[in-house]
DNA sequence: TCCTGGGTGTAATGTTGTAACAGCACGATA
DNA sequence: TATCGTGCTGTTACAACATTACACCCAGGA
């Protein structure tokens, strides 16, 4: 069941990954996070992750409460509710650059930090884990005493795809 | 007129900097920005940096639009409106992580890659160009072909202030 | 003088995110 | 079984952030 249409696209940990997720092993990823929870994988978060793994692109909490109209109108406070589950769960990551959500499929270690690729022209995110820019960001930290804590690295460009083809 | 209360903080480039900014350096270099444009340096344009430098933390439109008080009352559009010309010349950077505007002080080079760090406890922003943080983005981007253009690094944490001073 | 480009003032609206509260489902406990 | 607590759901309302549209003004140039 909730088979994804395309489903290349099972990428490894450290790698990067264009548009479609795996959703049945995101999906396991976050009923594994509810079990260890004792919370339950409702139907809801179901809905809102299998969306977002279809999609393999960032969605803003609004137009995901639109397209899983499958029956129920959802608001955007389900939505939500639904996104910090997944957040938590680490299937799902927040873009702040355009308020938007996209499922992920890596398996981030702890103090993992993280690069965001977002293409300018199709939306699609890359992520890539790099040692050297926690490094740097280490490095620059020091010069003042920060302390840091979460960094937020997304960067806005072209991807490959879209690179290749100027006009579209 | 208009000089900053507490005038240290003139920092050079690639440096961090704590609080208060140096209104006059900072305003100059609008003034010359809106030369080469020619545009006005408004009085509205000028007041929302005054206020910005002068706080040095970062401060929400609405914020703004509530503080620069002197008389009129200024709607959050036409704090808007200033901000985009202040960020435009370089004056005034967004932190996309708390939807915030801060006055710099740096004169950064075309493709310096800045990280901007964000006391979790008091708001202040420490700005750092890192060189190797840059090298690490653009090793993240080779491997997939993805070409950056716009690096956004918010790395959310404790400052040295702060962090020595864990009860305040 | 007329035209034009940019800034200003104002209203309206769009977008993103939370708070609050009343129900319901379900398992634990007595 | 009856009761209780915990967490999810549905709904309303609202707060916070941001943009669009339009009329007006004003300075500089044809
Ligand atoms: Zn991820
Ligand atoms: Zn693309
Ligand atoms: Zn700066
Ligand atoms: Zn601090």
């Amino acid at each position: 069941m909730h088979r994804n249409p395309d489903p290349r696209g099972t990428c490894a940990h450290e790698e990067t990954h264009g548009h479609p997720i795996d959703g049945d092993a995101v999906e396991s990823r976050a009923r594994s996070y509810a079990l260890s929870k004792g919370v339950p994988f409702t139907p809801m978060r179901q809905s809102v992750l299998a969306l977002l793994a279809a999609s393999g692109k960032p969605m803003s909490a609004y137009e995901i409460a639109e397209k899983v109209s499958d029956t129920r109108k959802l608001k955007a406070v389900q939505v939500y509710r639904a996104l910090e589950f997944l957040q938590e769960a680490g299937c799902v990551h927040r873009l702040a650059s355009r308020s938007a959500y996209f499922a992920c499929d890596h398996l981030h270690g702890e103090g993992e930090t993280v690069v965001f690729m977002v293409c300018a022209q199709c939306g699609a995110v890359q992520e890539a884990a790099s040692e050297l820019v926690a490094r740097g960001l280490r490095g620059a930290a020091k010069t003042t005493g920060f302390r840091p804590r979460h960094p937020m690295i997304e960067v806005e460009g072209e991807c490959a795809e879209c690179a290749g083809t100027p006009e579209r």
